[in-house]
DNA sequence: TATACATGCAACCAATCGGTTTCTCAAATT
DNA sequence: AATTTGAGAAACCGATTGGTTGCATGTATA
């Protein structure tokens, strides 16, 4: 049983049952009433985003409340760090580098 | 045949081989080389983060190199953006809003 | 206490995934 | 010209996915 962040919200579903909860901690049948699915279906999503810690449970009663957990979405950042300076470096800033290295080359 | 970015990048290999990617154009010889399934196999990995455009190609002679495509990483970020601000508020952030808060409770 | 409600779990199903082996094709090498 | 090499495509396979329906259980409410 593979349950990491990534393959969590490589789900369209369960990425929009993120942003729905970031917002407000909701009952899976709250939840439900947003998606065309069935509620069952939408609390397997739900399984797989707590059993990832992308959720946290609160009961109250016979109600479960869904809390996100942004320190794991965090988790996905951290990856994507990687490539961020790659994206920043735009076109025109590349260019200037390279007006700079011939600069350089003229002077040496 | 869904072929987001999320989806694609919900599998492990393929994240390496973004990263590998990232720091040097390769061909598909030569990324299968770092692991252990076969190169068809990572092909078809290939495939796919080329299907959503995390990976251009550039041909020269029967050799094919895989680029790296920062824009469509971007995505990704752009996505986890919306949490950004949810976990930057740590809890002693948090606490010392409240006892600013406190204080101005004590001025009025 | 009997009934309605909120939720989770199990069984089932078609579709997709990630891997393999085999094959084809074009380009390089001999 | 014959052979080797790099790469993609096809066929196949077991495991997983995302959905369904039906059932079990605990909590509120009449």
């Amino acid at each position: 049983m593979r349950r990491d962040v990534f393959q969590a919200i490589a789900d369209p579903t369960r990425r929009a049952i993120l942003t729905l909860i970031a917002l407000q901690a909701m009952t899976p049948n709250a939840i439900a009433e947003h998606f065309d699915s069935s509620r069952q279906a939408i609390s397997k999503h739900i399984k797989i985003l707590t059993e990832c810690q992308l959720l946290r449970q609160e009961q109250t009663g016979r109600e479960i409340y869904y809390h996100f957990n942004p320190r794991k979405i965090k988790e996905v950042d951290t990856w994507v760090e990687q490539f961020r300076t790659m994206w920043e470096s735009r076109f025109d800033q590349l260019d200037e580098l390279l007006k700079k290295q011939n600069l350089k080359n003229k002077e040496s």
